[in-house]
DNA sequence: AATGAATGAGTTTTCATTCAT
DNA sequence: TATGAATGAAAACTCATTCAT
């Protein structure tokens, strides 16, 4: 059914993709800008250049539809992550680069972000069997990634032992989402725009260097 | 816009609240569950136990509500972060006072935190000037407690001299309200309850030791 | 809520009564004209002359509308029969007179009938205990006076002592409900109108023969 | 309409009904039970386990399928009623044969009863008289049957002269009819299942005793 | 200040029917 | 003949807002 065209970065072009991919793209599109409730099934069908009768023919509801685009972003967000060349790297830098990679990866797909958020409204309800498997599966790199550096550089006399792979997966996973999930918000409340190019970079350092430095072992802590 | 009906001859209502106020908190229950989509204006009456009118009466609008539901949060979540006594301790005995503070104020006030995600999703745009101020207002202590304890590590020679307060001010923000804001929805996926008394615990201690680890001069960086 | 006017025969204005008597009236034309799922909510909107909402506001949905008319079709229906001075006739007389009252009763409601043909499409499934409970009180009269003349008939030895008042209730509801209830598939069968005035009177005047007939004690039965 | 597809030389389905035959059995299940407007075209093309344009194919529209339906059920409905031996029986006991072969009929072939009252909510519209013509010879040997052997019961001065033998045909068919096609609402209503064996039974002999009974020379009438 | 009832404008959903293969 | 996918039209239902009192 799915011709899978893997067009690389930007989709080029809507023809080579199959009627379900396309209304999953507009659908994740429409539900990460505007939530559940706020998005609207007309708008879907139209992004997706499909009528809409098609959606429901393909996903039976607005709710059904919302899991499906919940499993499609997840899946397509975590794909990709380039996390291959850790293990030449120093304990510390590869860590660097861990936090590098997962901090760009928000900035380029935002829409994920905010399908988290959205969901977490929801408090999980929508959450099935089904998507969390998939879930689990697009996030298993990343977490295998961070607890192979990590225990690296505790044996390596690096890090500080005491640092639980999970706990600094989850403070990774925060402040590199919450970063994007919560622009909009904070640059008016701070009142200078966080989406400016210098300010992401700025970010991405701090969070590089805070974060890698809390995990070494402390001079006197 | 508001008539502020004096305060109640007769306390037909919950307690001694005003209807204002009951309106204010049921708005911001349902508003932080559901969104500003999500939310259904008769739920909101129905939560005050007033007359949907009144509603219309005190606010004029769902979207006026949602301003005044967003202010209203975030006045009385910042009240009372008891930031006080930071000068006695040392720098970093203090930072870790005050990333306890945060972590256990989101804890208490989820609604806040589910406020903000929500406003980001429409850009910011409901952030009018009156509402930007008093949120500034409201942060504006937990900002200066951060910079002054940062400043006063840098200075000491505890902290490294590179780290921004704005931020760090970030960071911790974005972690201590994240475990809040998306519990629900990274407990189904790490099938463990975030929310569990130990787990928080143990974030609490997390969050602390990597943050204030990371501000530290570091041995080797 | 309901201003119960009480208007006779034929309702000479809508301005009398109330919004819910409006709906109940138009949905139970529309309902036994064309059936639960054959009819449309916005017909019996634009017959009550209400904007469609208030139908929601009153009764939810469409089902529970039907529930409603169906309730409110059978009070309405067997309310005012005429089966006062039964007493002062013969038994077999009086029987005649009963079947007639039925006969002409169905034949000025002709709702009622198809409301219970539509229903029992539907298994039965919307005849709730509320639903029952109306229609037996509604029936009741006509079941006891139909007991009452059979048991007085059968004392008096007029009537045979082995017929049970329950089926002969039944037998005298289905013929006479069962004309009108039919009438238009069996006027084409037959090739002759079975709605035309001698042609009602005949069937009227055969029913009371036959089925009073059929009570007597037999001469060589 | 019906392009009578060669009967079919590899046997794909059922047993060994013609794709036409399977699409009128699944149509007049689901039209019986749910009425013209309820029915869905989609659950036909299920039953009968063909897809919905095989449908279209051979009948043209819902409408069209409903009338061949309807056509359909009265052909098979009427066929085999046995109704051979009446003339060795006396007049009276023959007729109790009748009611009794009609009662039985409709008991055995419930979905006729239903079709014949949904059609009537549409006033006999999709009668077209390739569907009468078709009723009328379905019907013919039964009405002839009652004809007769009425005539002969009059005759031989057992039955009353007066009785038309229309008349009586429709009062066998209204009761013996009535009894399956309300039988749920009833059974609601009256508060015992009127499907029950010992139910039926009573039923059978009821009518037989009335409505024979109804036709003899009254004693006194 | 407060309320029960009403309503306009939308939104989701259904469904018979047709198209391309 | 047969099918999976698509679609236009209409249907049920929702919801913020206002009216009359």
């Amino acid at each position: 059914m799915k011709k899978n065209p893997k067009e690389s970065g930007k989709q080029s072009g809507d023809t080579t993709l199959s009627t379900e991919q396309r209304i999953l793209t507009a659908a994740l599109a429409e539900f990460a800008q505007r939530g559940l409730a706020g998005a609207r099934v007309d708008e879907i069908a139209r992004r997706a250049k499909i009528n809409k009768q098609a959606l429901y023919y393909y996903f039976g509801s607005k709710d059904k539809l919302f899991q499906a685009a919940l499993t499609f972003g997840y899946g397509k967000s975590m794909a990709g992550l380039d996390l291959d060349d850790l293990a030449s790297l120093p304990a510390d830098a590869a860590m660097r680069r861990v936090i590098g990679v997962i901090f760009d990866h928000f900035r380029e797909t935002p829409y994920v972000v905010e399908m988290i958020a959205h969901e977490n409204h929801y408090r999980g309800e929508h959450l099935t069997e089904d998507v969390l498997a998939a879930v689990r599966e697009a996030v298993a790199p990343l977490r295998a990634a961070i607890r192979l550096v990590l225990r690296r550089g505790q044996k390596e006399g690096l890090f500080a032992r005491q640092t639980d792979p999970t706990q600094f997966y989850l403070t990774v996973f925060a402040t590199c989402m919450f970063h994007f999930a919560n622009a909009f918000t904070l640059s008016a409340i701070l009142g200078q725009d966080l989406l400016a190019e210098p300010m992401i970079a700025k970010r991405r350092r701090h969070l590089q260097d805070v974060l890698v430095g809390g995990l070494r072992i402390q001079p006197n802590g």
